[in-house]
DNA sequence: GCAAATTTGTTCGTATGTATT
DNA sequence: CAATACATACGAACAAATTTG
């Protein structure tokens, strides 16, 4: 045996959770317990247990004990458009109507819609000046009612002037804002781009999600630039996701329909080459 | 003042970090200099530090010291095909055309090529039968120097026994795979699905790409099938970047080529609605 | 509703080991 | 080899969260 104690502790218990005698959401031997069979000290019976918590593999819950974590089923959200529809992964009906298909239950809250003064990303995406107004309009989004994404939408002032007054409207707009500028300004998505990012979660994404406090589980960031026939970004989207329940999906050329369904690798992992 | 102190005292060194009073690359005071200042023990303003470290912000190097960690600037990989060759992000050519066009400078090792039984994913995207022969060719791949990606690409052993014998070769295949086996075999990639995920890293990754043994760091691992003409997947791509450097692009509907440049959302942060 | 028991969280102290300069 | 700096390991006490009686 080799490594500190801590290390070996901590692998021992790895192995008991990979060969399933410690299944996922069962509690963990208490750190007494844990302290009395491998004849160490609490602390050295606690940096073991932190060590699996750093790589969320089990969590504590204080007052209660120490829990193998149960991996959600990932969600997968189809970024490049639909043939039909022009859509992309997590619009408006796009978001509903993917959902549904994997089999699963949207929900989503009433925007909360606010205008504001566009910077950085905001002005440089929608090409407007630093300082114009821009209409944000935020949503949650649930799915199986566990938190799945925050959503912002941002749309340069100059639509509402041209009257698309909807777009203030604190509630959905049915049956979709794309749908609706289009008929209001004659507006047509013909392409959009999108940019996707890893970071670390705010405090706010931390609460909403209900990540684990470690900073261990980061958050994907889209950002989904919309352009007109004219090319004229029209809608900056910044989407955020957890990184632990969400996979992202590309399809790139031509797509037979019923090619469109993607499932997880993560159920199936050997034959890749990879190490243990 | 609230919370734990040895919170306080991470908070107080992370608003250091973020003024720049500790720059990137700075050393941070001793164990006993911070302890001095703080008034606090030895294993508390170490819990500091480890708060720190686990969020990634610094790094400890026995024997030298604590240190703020450097930001690299993000690489984009653009996952959507490019209108002429059909080519995506990553792929042979695209790879080294993507990051001259970034200004830096790729490298990619010598493929290691093996044949072995496809199982799991690869049995399941390239529909052969789990335990018929497969070929894997591995790069290793870097730009500037550091470590940028763990690429395998899988084929069905049948293109092998059609003709495309040059497969097996242990070198790179010029001008690329996909134009030899276009030459030889008459084989189009009419098509490719993407799946993105982010996982924690394995053991000889975190190797590979020097990250911080905290297991903080995840890997993005993108699943690249690519169709023939007649729909068949003859190819699937396995890459690993690390998520603390790379971000992905994804272009959608008819894009003007000089649209298709992409900038970092990340050195303009403000205006998003986010909180701090 | 309250009190006790259980379980993890925080903080101190001390000693020794390992890596680097 | 010596000095410096972080890593590991032990022990002890009290606090906070939760469940149970």
């Amino acid at each position: 045996m080799f490594g500190p104690l801590y290390r070996q502790i901590a692998d021992d218990l790895q192995r008991q959770i990979e060969e399933g005698i410690l299944a996922p959401g069962q509690r963990l031997p208490t750190e007494p317990e844990l302290r009395a069979h491998y004849g160490a000290s609490r602390n050295t019976v606690r940096d073991a247990v932190r060590w699996l918590t750093t790589r969320g593999l089990v969590r504590t819950k204080p007052g209660q004990g120490t829990f193998v974590v149960e991996r959600a089923e990932p969600f997968i959200t189809t970024l490049s458009s639909h043939p039909e529809t022009g859509l992309g992964g997590g619009e408006g009906q796009a978001f509903q109507a993917e959902v549904v298909a994997q089999g699963r239950s949207p929900r989503a809250s009433q925007p909360r819609v606010s205008v504001l003064q566009a910077a950085g990303v905001v002005a440089d995406e929608l090409r407007v000046a630093a300082g114009s107004s821009v209409v944000s309009r935020h949503q949650e989004r649930f799915i199986d009612g566990s938190p799945f994404s925050l959503q912002t939408s941002y749309y340069p002032m100059g639509l509402v002037q041209a009257g698309a007054v909807r777009l203030l409207e604190a509630s959905s707009i049915h049956p979709g804002t794309g749908a609706y500028l289009g008929e209001i300004l004659g507006l047509r998505q013909a392409r959009y781009s999108d940019l996707i990012t890893v970071r670390t979660p705010t405090v706010s994404e931390t609460t909403f999600f209900e990540l684990p406090d470690s900073g261990r589980v980061s958050v994907f960031e889209t950002f989904r630039t919309a352009f007109d026939a004219e090319d004229r970004p029209f809608r900056l989207t910044v989407s955020v996701f957890a990184a632990d329940r969400n996979e992202f999906a590309v399809f790139s050329g031509v797509v037979p329909t019923e090619a469109r369904t993607v499932r997880s690798p993560r159920s199936a992992e050997a034959g890749t080459g990879r190490d243990a």
